[in-house]
DNA sequence: GAAAATCATAGATTTTATCTATGAACTATG
DNA sequence: CATAGTTCATAGATAAAATCTATGATTTTC
């Protein structure tokens, strides 16, 4: 028994009738009543009964017909959805660090599926931390992954983003006119800071771990922008991830030269696995949009 | 694509291994490595992926896997149930009478299990008015039906059953020392009768009608056997079907002469038709033990 | 009753599945 | 680091099978 014999089973029993199943079927109908003979000898039961002009299922028959198709109908779905996979669709299954979560890779996956709106692509969202996303990167339980870098041959990292700290003090303020400033320097200053919920909070407060001295907070805030508009109506000062937004205030984008503090994000995927073209093109995508 | 192909697809993705999995098929391994590559090809899709020692299923293989094994699983079930009709199992769909729905039937069909309690068959049971019956039957809707007889060349006809109406009176009637009588001659006797709700009244009534005349009717009683315990007790005289019960009674047994009355039931098959191998068993047996 | 239609059978042909032999790539081991 | 041992892919040969054409048997229709 092969899929033939099942399709031209089918198509039998529809048409009733061997020739023009036979046509139907582009074939000859010896070879449509050679397939159908094998069939029934090797279920053992005749599918078939020639009642006058028209052939008809028997009992049986009807009940193998009605397996037969829910069979070929999963099948067939099967091999359509790995049609749609060859072309580039299907699900893409990313893990990231939650810090991405909110921006970048919600931003990314927008703008890739801007690009290409003809293909069905379904991402699927999990945040973790980098060692657990990195097992699963490993594990195939994902395809992609967006995190920290960690030493491993068998894994290629790509640098998609970067946070980039700055201090921001309003025009006008004492620090202004310095480019770059070591935090020991602004401790006598009020801050505006993160609220204690935020991640970039533990960042902040490790980096004046460092310095083994903590400003007096004048201010906490939860949003980045609203810190931003706070120290450019002279609140207080501020360190905060780079934004475009800080250019268009009245603030004074100042480097950080002490402590030196740089946080990498990286794109993460297996060397030695072919990834599924879906998730080959986001990558491209990736490395051709957000390679820093 | 050919069911080995996804044969040998299942057993690659459960072996992880082409030479393992090659030597549980039964084939050489280079018939399984062309195999899957074919399959490859044809979807368009990379299924498996070689990691190391091991060929682990891609992402895409493993959703084709799932898909493959739901559709494989309900066609070996349909091949399994065409396996246990083509060995005398599977549904019989039968129609009858109502009549033959207390007695004839569930005895037949009780005691056709019974000599083959091996195979798993069930009957299917229907009970209409003849002409709906055999039409059922040409429309396939019943594998054998048990009705009266109606004239037609495709329809078999095979006697299986007959309604003997006989008349009983209690001993020592004045009747009782006669074999036959013509019902004619019993007018003046007070019967005992079916109830009006039996399909054995109107054909009782039938019967007198034809004569033109009918009798008192002393009593009326659903159950025969209750009309037979009334005849022995002297309650009236009373047209009933034949029965084994009447020789433990104390009732003489007159066959009828007057008016000829005969009921006789049939089992009918479509001659062209082909009966699945349970149905044709079936047949068999009723010819068997219940041909008079 | 003759013509037409339908399906099964037989034998030839083409396709294709499988096999053996062999080479390339990778693992494990000394 | 090199060598032996696995594992899989490739190539060509062989065996199996599906399909075709031709034809005959049976049934239906006019």
């Amino acid at each position: 028994m092969n899929l033939y014999h099942l399709r031209y089973f089918v198509m039998l029993a529809k048409e009733s009738h061997y020739t023009r199943a036979a046509e139907k079927l582009c074939i000859a109908q010896p070879s449509l009543s050679h397939a159908i003979a094998q069939l029934e000898q090797e279920l053992g039961v005749q599918l078939f009964e020639r009642m006058g002009r028209t052939t008809l299922l028997t009992q049986p028959g009807k009940l193998f017909l009605a397996e037969v198709e829910k069979s070929l109908a999963i099948l067939d779905g099967g091999v359509r959805a790995m049609a749609e996979i060859a072309q580039g669709g299907g699900v893409i299954r990313l893990g990231f660090l939650r810090t991405l979560g909110t921006h970048f890779v919600p931003e990314l996956c927008a703008g890739f599926l801007r690009e290409r709106d003809d293909r069905h692509v379904d991402f699927r969202f999990n945040s973790d931390i980098t060692s657990v996303l990195l097992d699963g990167l490993q594990a195939n339980e994902y395809d992609v992954v967006f995190c920290s870098k960690v030493e491993d041959e068998r894994i290629e990292f790509v640098p998609v983003s970067q946070q980039d700290l700055v201090l921001i003090v309003p025009g006008g303020h004492p620090l202004a006119k310095q480019h770059a400033v070591d935090l020991a320097d602004t401790l006598s200053y009020p801050y505006v800071f993160f609220g204690k919920q935020s991640g970039l909070r533990s960042v902040i407060d490790r980096m004046f771990e460092k310095l083994g001295a903590f400003p007096q907070p004048a201010y906490e805030v939860k949003e980045d922008q609203v810190i931003a508009g706070l120290v450019a109506q002279g609140f207080g000062i501020a360190v905060v991830p780079y934004m475009d937004l800080l250019l268009r205030l009245n603030v004074r984008i100042l480097q950080i030269s002490n402590p030196v503090w740089e946080r990498k994000f990286y794109m993460a995927t297996m060397k030695a696995r072919n990834l599924p073209p879906a998730a080959r093109i986001f990558t491209d995508y990736v490395k051709r949009t957000a390679h820093v």
